[in-house]
RNA sequence: GGUCGCGUAGCUCAGUUGGAUAGAGCAUCUGCCUUCUAAGCAGACGGUCACAGGUUCGAAUCCUGUCGCGAUCACCA
């Protein structure tokens, strides 16, 4: 039982009996460092049902606890506070119960309990893994490792974006562009003489990139002549875009008008909104042109009729699909090792996009769907506060929703212990999510109501969006090589891995390389945006994952020296804590609750948060007073089996995060 | 423009269901390696919790409005 239930009981009993009031909750929370005391009863909730001076009551408590609660030492009150001192037993007796038990925290799944599914990464397969996907797959991996330290079933998955215009894209300049390797065919990760384009996906990714030059090249013609005004103005979305001597006109007022009101000596400060709003406007029609153009060259048609043609199943095609992919998989499996996540089962969209289908024909019977004349199939969310969402284009073919619907059906038929699913996607589609979810509900999926969108803020570059086009992509494979190059250079600068060989010191540089950036991803809110500048790299001091290793390693080094043993346990009367032990024990007595919390709320943060709170303990402890040079045995005997329980933690909840932790660094 | 999210120290972030004087790290400055690994410890400096109202005994936290940043509003995914 613990701490605060117990005292609730007597905090209860103590008003009862004393002011007649029966309480329904009890506000507790730790107390502050400067005060005295271990745990607080806050007063100012009761006053609504107990009238009275609010010291008067915290002491009238406070006096019938000392008298009826063993574990009670003392208290004292300050304002609406109670602040109650705990015997140091209560303490070493959660000590003794727990110091063995090495999956302290983590709670097995009950038979017959529901199972979570946990969707992440989820790439397009026509280009390498970047930035974003790690913060993607770092998230998923750590949400679905604590869901199940949290007592549940987790199947990890993904869908794989395997079709699409995407891939057409890459097969196409594939076959166009490619150079012979060294058997005389065109080049393969194996045959390539590029050493960059060795790893599949990095070499499919090349074939995208080179898609992307030669479009470019194509639509620059039909993008000018169309804005010089040779050819006929498109009538896009309603209306008639202008020409290049128009937008120039516009242009030119703009600049005018802002000169006009610098010599006036006006405030632009208005007037420069206004020019920005204008600027956009601009880019939009832009953009438009540029689509349009784009969409007129013989490149891109050629790889829409590679689209039909792989749809219509033909056979040379889907032949050159398979392989390509397959290099792709073959540098995402990569990839994914070198990252340490993993999964249970796959999906791929070439296998559910079709699916879908048959519940839109369903949902159009129960009259959760409805038909436009045209024929396309919609929703109409418009009295949940949303709006109409097509679920069904007119030739009858999927969109994504209609596919996405799909999925989480077949899902749940290939396995039908699950009871709900994590989808983490960004931000970007809190729309889409929102309509799956509310659209899944009204076809009566009973799971429905357990989806939950993990939605995670974009990865960011100082320069602004990570853009491919751009070559602004943070790679995956080099930012894990990076890491583990810095953390080379720092350890070898403070030469503490005499003895090590180098396979080992280059397993331990991997180790603190991917703990730094994984810890720098995983302890910020998932829902906020984070920016990362390349130019600067991650941390490794302060709150940062090598700093928590390094004192890992650093306990690891005492229990390799300590000559103790670990089984004792110590008479919990007859010992006393000082205050840096105490403050240790009450941290590793919240972590089963912050797994919990952790779980509920999605968050890896928590984890990190707590795991760092901790360590921060542990060597002030460490720092303050000697562990191997204790006064006595058992003052020995407790600090080591203590260094050996946070130890113990450190790992546990590394684990929750996928970050491994060294036995010296 | 509608909807959603975010706004806390120079920078990066914490801040549990509203509770005491808003906390860490980085950066800057002071001390501490003859003793268990200094990737550390102890301390200093640094705040109009975007702004304005409201609810409350009490608001960074809840409500309303304003401003700023981002996302989204496709028969794309």
């Amino acid at each position: 039982m613990n701490l605060e239930d117990i005292l609730f009981k007597h905090v209860k009993q103590a008003v009862k009996s004393n002011f007649n009031v029966e309480l329904e909750t009890i506000e507790f929370q730790a107390t502050r460092k400067e005060f005295a005391g271990d745990i607080t009863v806050v007063i100012f909730p009761m006053l609504r049902f107990v009238k009275g001076n609010p010291v008067v009551i915290g002491e009238t408590i406070g006096n019938y606890l000392v008298e009826k609660v063993d574990d009670v030492k003392a208290f004292n009150v300050v304002k609406g506070f109670l602040n109650i001192e705990i015997n140091d037993s209560f303490y070493l007796n959660f000590f003794n119960d727990v110091k063995d038990d090495n999956s302290f925290g983590f709670v097995t799944p009950k038979e017959g309990d529901k199972a979570v599914m946990v969707e992440y990464s989820s790439p397009n397969t026509n280009k390498p893994l970047h930035l974003g996907h790690i913060r993607n797959n770092l998230l998923g991996y750590s949400v679905a490792e604590i869901l199940k330290a949290s007592g549940k079933k987790v199947y990890k998955t993904q869908i794989i974006n395997d079709r699409g215009i995407h891939i057409c894209k890459s097969m196409l300049a594939w076959k166009r562009f490619a150079p012979n390797g060294s058997d005389g065919k065109k080049e393969t990760p194996e045959t390539t003489l590029n050493p960059e384009l060795r790893k599949g996906d990095k070499l499919v990714g090349n074939y995208y990139v080179k898609f992307e030059e030669e479009l470019k090249k194509q639509a620059k013609p039909i993008f000018d002549n169309y804005i010089e005004g040779n050819i006929a103005p498109p009538v896009v979305g309603g209306h008639i875009i202008k020409q290049k001597a128009e937008l120039i006109k516009d242009i030119k007022e703009i600049i005018d008008d802002l000169k006009i009101k610098i010599e006036l000596r006006e405030e632009t400060s208005v007037y420069l909104d206004e020019i920005k709003s204008k600027k956009e406007k601009l880019k939009k029609e832009i953009d438009i042109i540029n689509d349009y153009a784009r969409n007129r060259t013989e490149i891109m048609s050629e790889a829409y009729i590679m689209l039909r043609k792989w749809e219509a199943g033909d056979k040379e095609t889907v032949e050159l699909w398979e392989m390509m992919n397959g290099w792709v998989y073959e540098g995402f499996n990569e990839t994914y090792k070198n990252l340490g996540v993993d999964f249970d089962t796959l999906y791929y969209e070439s296998n559910t996009y079709l699916l879908g289908k048959e519940f839109v024909a369903e949902g159009l019977k129960s009259g959760v769907f409805q038909k436009e004349e045209d024929g396309s199939v919609w929703c109409d969310l418009t009295e949940d506060g949303l709006d109409k969402k097509i679920v069904q284009r007119a030739d009858g073919t999927a969109v994504y929703m209609t596919q996405d619907i799909g999925t989480a059906i077949q899902r749940i038929k290939d396995f039908p212990d699950v009871g709900g699913m994590v989808y983490t996607v960004g931000n970007e589609q809190d729309y889409h999510f929102q309509v799956l979810f509310l659209i899944l509900k009204k076809l009566g999926f009973e799971w429905a109501k357990s989806l939950y969108h993990l939605s995670y803020g974009m990865v960011d570059l100082p320069s602004g969006k990570m853009k491919s086009r751009e070559g602004t992509v943070v790679d995956a494979d080099d930012l894990i090589e990076d890491m583990a190059k810095t953390a080379e250079e720092i350890s070898e600068e403070l030469g503490k891995l005499d003895g090590y060989s180098d396979e080992e010191k280059q397993e331990l540089y991997k180790t603190i390389g991917l703990g730094a950036l994984k810890y720098y991803i995983l302890k910020v809110d998932p829902k906020k945006r984070i920016l990362f500048d390349p130019k600067e790299s991650i941390d490794f001091q302060g709150n940062t994952g090598p700093f928590i290793q390094y004192t890992y390693a650093r306990i690891q080094s005492i229990l390799r020296k300590a000559d103790v043993d670990t089984n004792i346990k110590l008479n919990a009367d007859e010992t006393s804590l000082h205050t840096k032990e105490k403050e240790l024990i009450k941290q590793i007595q919240l972590f089963p609750e912050v797994v919990q919390n952790a779980a509920s709320q999605h968050s890896p943060a928590l984890i990190a948060n707590y795991t760092y709170d901790l360590v921060k303990e542990f060597n002030s402890f460490y720092q303050n007073v000697s562990i191997l040079g204790a006064d006595n045995a058992n003052e020995k005997t407790l600090r080591v089996q203590l260094s050996s329980v946070v130890a113990n933690t450190i790992k546990n909840s590394f684990s929750l995060l996928g970050i491994q932790v060294p036995e010296r660094m």
